[in-house]
DNA sequence: TTAGGGTTAG
């Protein structure tokens, strides 16, 4: 019984690598201690392998195994603690293990497997010069022209950035294999170059279904998602196998989208087929609910989720943030804590949005500070910006100015833009100006530096203010981005861009939106036309306001969506107050909910309302 | 007995 091949099928060998959880696992481990089985080299290290490999939250009681053993680790058992250690938050760790290696007393000499899982730690601490010495590493012993280290140290370039060390990896590759090509393309993908991602994967003379998962997410992590939805088809019409990681992918277009239809559809798929309901794919799944607007099924399933990790419970709670339920994000954040899951970074990103949306300024500065004083996590100029949004959406303006003025970072035009937000909402045309000027410093081309200014002086009616800040515009050659809606009717999606007509039904959306102004103006609506850039004669300006890309979606949608189906818009800027209040009377009118999310949050319109009650 | 592709923000 001593060849490896033999010991493989050894029962308890067997028994161990079968186990999944850690009880389980502690439970065999005092049966083996009973019967003295742990003194067998063979099984202490498949034990500890195994410990490591099914959890990283399990590495502690791997770590403890090791330490407490009085056998030498053998090499399977510190490769899989290399491995472990690389996927976890302490990746440097790893090298604890190659060490033990490479000083080992019964000769361990590292194999293709530590480089590989090395260069996976490389990539995870995104280390210039620890990258080069494991790659020097790598050819001292040796391992240069082995496929797998190849594809590791490409994946280990790509998710430092470094295309142009992938393509010299890849080039000195004599006959990429399959794994290789796909390293590849992930990489194209990753770094921004998705044209060359599919060249390499249409070039490939066979193409698995790991292949095709790692283009059609190549499309969806760069935002291409109708592209990433197509070749998904594409490849179920090819018969490719589809298991849960292209579902993921699947899910993130249709957040991106909006495409709730499909989303439902993707989830039914899981179900129908029964696809292993991962982590990752539970969180795809929540988030795709939560940035639809059904924050109510996003919340099933992650109450239905057995496992939860930080991109979990960091979802959730910007779901529940951005569907304006901050309080409740609040205290799901306080359950995290209590479950012992550790905050990262974008955690506090969702918190600290539930603490805007509904003016939590006290609680949200609290949070704040505890990031540095409690978990050690340094604020990132996102943080900063999403402070001054609290206390400005608050009406907290002084506040929120020498908030940014005591960043111990170069405020960044993100801060400015927040304040410049505020500034609109509480019509501070003093304060407006700094930070229009501020922003503009930082990026001249920034067109809501303009827009925003611009809105302020017409809710002032300075019209000279307005025409000003068109010429200088003009000048600098500054464009307002275009809006943009979208809404999906029976799995297509329309999209709406601003002044675009090209939409083949856009001559019946036309006289929906006739229609619907003269409903709302029956019930003494007056346009809110200082959300028009320029000083244009009244009636002319809320034409244009008609036509902004929301309303035209929304009058879309009532023409091609059933009665009472909810009509779902998400669009890329902000809503503008006057389309908002047409939509709550849309939604009155015509007995429709309307869901409009927009770059910042969800507005659920129902009755006359809207769940944002005018804090957005 | 270990080797690829996936999720949270901006």
């Amino acid at each position: 019984m001593s060849s490896l091949t033999n010991m493989a099928k050894h029962p308890t060998i067997s028994l161990i690598k079968s186990s999944t959880t850690l009880k389980e696992l502690k439970q065999i481990h005092t049966q083996l201690l009973v019967h003295g089985t742990l003194n067998n080299p063979h099984f202490h290290g498949q034990f500890i392998a195994t410990v490591a490999l099914h959890n990283p939250t399990n590495l502690p009681y791997s770590n403890h195994l090791i330490h407490h053993s009085l056998h030498y680790p053998n090499l399977f058992t510190l490769n899989s603690m290399i491995r472990a250690h690389s996927k976890t938050t302490t990746p440097h760790k790893s090298f604890f293990f190659y060490n033990i290696i490479l000083n080992s007393p019964n000769n361990l000499s590292p194999d293709n497997y530590t480089f590989n899982f090395l260069v996976r730690t490389c990539a995870q601490l995104m280390l210039h010069v620890t990258s080069s010495s494991v790659h020097a590493a790598v050819i001292k012993h040796g391992f240069e022209h082995d496929p797998h280290v190849q594809s590791g140290l490409i994946f280990m370039y790509a998710e430092m950035g470094c295309l142009k060390s992938c393509h010299q990896v890849f080039g000195r590759v004599q006959n990429p294999d399959l794994v290789c090509q796909t390293a590849m393309l992930h990489a194209c993908a990753k770094c921004g170059d998705v044209g060359f991602a599919r060249k390499v994967f249409d070039e490939m003379p066979h193409r698995d279904f790991v292949a095709w998962n790692a283009m059609v997410a190549g499309y969806a992590q760069c935002g291409r998602s109708r592209e990433a939805l197509e070749l998904f088809h594409l490849m179920q019409m090819e018969g490719v196998e589809v298991n849960e990681v292209s579902i993921v992918s699947v899910l993130s277009a249709c957040t991106h989208l909006g495409a709730l239809d499909q989303g439902r559809w993707a989830h039914a798929y899981v179900e129908r087929n029964k696809l292993r309901l991962t982590v990752t794919l539970g969180t795809a799944l929540l988030d795709m609910y939560a940035k639809c607007g059904n924050i109510g099924k996003a919340m099933e399933v992650f109450w239905g989720m057995k496992e939860k990790n930080v991109y979990t419970w960091s979802s959730a709670i910007g779901g529940l943030a951005i569907n304006g339920l901050g309080r409740e994000s609040v205290e799901l954040f306080s359950l995290m804590k209590k479950d012992g899951v550790h905050p990262n970074e974008v955690t506090f990103i969702s918190v600290l949005k539930g603490c805007s949306v509904v003016g939590m300024v006290e609680e949200g500065r609290n949070h704040f500070d505890s990031m540095r004083n409690l978990y050690g996590i340094e604020p990132q100029l996102e943080h900063y910006g999403l402070m001054v949004d609290l206390y400005g959406r608050a009406g907290h303006l002084e506040e929120a100015l020498s908030f940014i003025n005591s960043m111990p970072l170069k405020p960044h035009a993100g801060a400015w833009s927040a304040l410049l937000h505020a500034c609109r909402m509480y019509k501070n045309k003093e304060i407006g100006e700094f930070a229009s000027r501020k922003i503009v410093e930082l990026e001249a081309n920034n067109d809501g530096a303009y827009v925003l200014l611009s809105n302020i002086y017409a809710d002032h009616k300075n019209w000279e203010g307005v025409s000003n800040l068109r010429h200088k515009m003009k000048i600098v050659g500054v464009k307002k981005l275009p809006g943009c809606s979208v809404i999906e009717v029976d799995g297509e999606v329309h999209e709406f861009i601003v002044g675009d007509k090209s939409h083949p039904r856009y001559d019946e959306i036309e006289l929906k939106i006739e229609e619907i102004s003269r409903c709302v103006r029956l019930a003494g609506y007056v346009a809110l036309t200082s959300n028009v850039l320029f000083d244009i004669e009244e009636e002319e300006k809320e034409n244009a306001l008609g036509r902004h890309s929301e309303k035209v979606a929304i009058a879309f949608g009532l023409i091609s969506l059933k009665e009472g189906v909810p009509i779902r818009v998400v669009m890329n800027l902000r809503m503008c107050w006057d389309c908002h209040d047409v939509a709550k009377m849309v939604s009155k009118f015509y007995h429709r909910e309307i869901i409009v999310r927009d770059r910042n949050r969800f507005h659920h319109f129902k009755d006359g309302e809207c769940s944002c009650k005018g804090y957005w």
